[in-house]
DNA sequence: TTGATTTATTGGAACGTTCCATTTATAGCG
DNA sequence: CGCTATAAATGGAACGTTCCAATAAATCAA
């Protein structure tokens, strides 16, 4: 009962008494097969302790059934979301999908994208790390490899992508907090080295603009995309000479951050000074106040892009359309209880 | 440029006019190669755009440098923390470890198994499933493949365990609680379907045996370990008879959830009821009021599990020791100001 | 120079599958 | 009964590596 080195399908075949090849025909659940016969050879593969090898199948046929999900922060509960979303529809597909997380880190990515190759994956989805080159992608693409990148895009890549529409979240949010009766914006927390901070600050001067509020009425401070970010991004923000009183954030950890740093100057989130996140993580409503937010449905963007890899794999195709997710702003509590009554400076 | 099928050693070798086996000998970093050599197959390497087939290596290979991690709850950042740190570990042991979720899903987790099985891993770190049967580990068992459950145990398995000290926790959690001044006492969410409930629980129970709490002062609500299942947990409780003034929670989802019913109910936590969480996440510190809880220090007993892994793998054995870590009850706000200075009853 | 020793390189077998082309057994038909 | 048609099972080559044993080339000792 302990391990005798490895059992094969040949040992099965003797056990069973036919031919591995016989052997071989049962495990893929061929029809040619005697049921009998097929009964006899599954009761062998029980009896000697089988376990499939496919790494030596792979060498035949021509594709795998693994997946790879690389994802840049699984620490944080937005990809996460996204990651499961992905999971369950490869699930339902009969796809283990492998998550390798990066932690952010482009070094890490390649390590982990070269070890999936040579795993010889299906297909890899992709959420890439901050300060992604493109030319580390070259690679995938040469070897026609089909690839989609999930909520983040690369400056110069033909590679599709799944993810929201940044530019129109931010407008909403910013017309938002405009008709809130604010006049002197901020934005918040973000580098410019995404893709999505140029989309999201995008969305946000459009709006300015169009609704009226002069450039020299807006300050933008870029910041740690976490709580500590949206601290330091207020701190900054409430030693200018013109104050903002309101804020869009780049993510919902900024702007969890943004509130905290309030509080501890006796400043009332909603009332004193207005903020909007984005991403509408599960703990926004539960903040006090709750979090008006730009919701995005990770989860949803995440079976989306499954659905895409799934597609591409079967037409064996390494091209796709982008896909670009509604987004929808939730109105809760952050920016305080209805429109312009006398709402004055911040400190 | 496009993908001519699939380039092998064999047309590196080719390329630069050497045998399969030298190119062999350069990939894995023999010295025995001339420099000038091993430098011409890189460049012929590159060339070609080789991609290593590790399933191939494998078939000659003792062994597979690939380690799954099979984790419960993604979702959940503790067990995403405790990941990040086996990562950590294994990536400067120069491992990619693959991750996989089981969302709580033991017939997902068989599966998920299986396929790490037949993609021939070196080992297995588990967060085992809730409702796991201990018969799903069998099959690794013999086959002698290293295995370590991390942060929970099964019944009665053999495998070695990398666990907090889940006892101590909630007995220094309790006895928290009674020295604040509260003698009818609950414990919240969770359910006996999984050991670490029952740790924490028997924590709970020797506590307040040992510090003079009867038995029926104390009121057990079995429920989901979210924050849903913390208002539940909240409402049975405080239906009552002699509702309890303070509760110590499965962990801390369960206690954001208890904080949030409470005040939906214009009670203040820590003033009118104190309630302690459990793991410690970093959410805790920032709600209002802070949470007091345990903390458990995912991340390095994901390091520990790491670790313990390697050593395995290391020594071929499958055995090894268990870890209890050590936990820590931090002290914040949820528990009132300072020792019981009239607590009167909530409700 | 010759043989022994060291340094680089190489061919071939093996790993565990799949799949094609055969073979063998079974049934059907006139 | 002999023949073909169908069903079931099989042997062997191939997949891309590694590694051992063997060869070839270079160096050294005497």
């Amino acid at each position: 009962m302990a391990s005798r080195a490895k059992a094969t399908i040949l040992d099965i075949a003797r056990e069973a008494g036919v031919s591995k090849s016989t052997v071989s025909l049962v495990l893929q659940g061929s029809g040619l097969i005697r049921p009998e016969t097929a009964v006899k050879v599954r009761k062998a593969i029980e009896d000697v302790g089988y376990v499939y090898n496919r790494g030596a199948a792979n060498l035949r046929k021509a594709h795998s059934n693994v997946i790879g999900m690389v994802i840049n922060d699984l620490t944080n509960p937005f990809f996460a979301e996204m990651a499961v979303g992905m999971e369950r529809v490869f699930q339902s597909a009969g796809i283990v999908p492998f998550i390798a997380n990066t932690a952010e880190n482009p070094v890490r990515q390649e390590e982990v994208l070269k070890s999936l190759m040579e795993q010889g994956v299906a297909g890899l989805i992709v959420s890439p790390a901050r300060g992604t080159t493109s030319g580390a992608f070259r690679r995938l693409e040469t070897v026609g490899l089909p690839v989609v990148f999930a909520m983040r895009r690369l400056p110069e890549s033909r590679i599709p992508v799944i993810a929201p529409d940044n530019h129109r979240g931010a407008w909403l949010a910013t017309a938002h907090l405009i008709g809130k009766g604010h006049r002197r914006l901020a934005f918040f927390g973000g580098s410019s080295d995404l893709v999505v901070y140029h989309e999201r600050l995008g969305g946000f001067r459009e709006a300015c603009e169009a609704l009226g509020i002069a450039k020299r009425d807006t300050i933008v401070v870029e910041g740690e995309t976490s709580r500590k970010g949206g601290i330091a991004c207020l701190d900054t923000a409430l030693a200018a000479a013109e104050p903002p009183t309101a804020a869009l954030c780049f993510n919902d950890a900024v702007a969890f951050g943004v509130m905290l740093a309030l509080r501890k100057r006796g400043l009332e989130p909603g009332a004193d000074f207005a903020v909007v996140g984005f991403d509408d993580v599960i703990e926004a409503q539960h903040y006090m106040p709750a979090l008006t937010s730009v919701a995005v449905d990770s989860a949803g963007l995440g079976e989306r892009a499954a659905h895409v890899m799934l597609k591409m794999i079967q037409s064996r195709t390494t091209r796709a359309e982008d896909h670009i997710g509604a987004v929808n702003l939730v109105i809760r509590e952050s920016c305080g209880p209805d429109r312009h009554k006398g709402m004055g400076d911040a400190a």
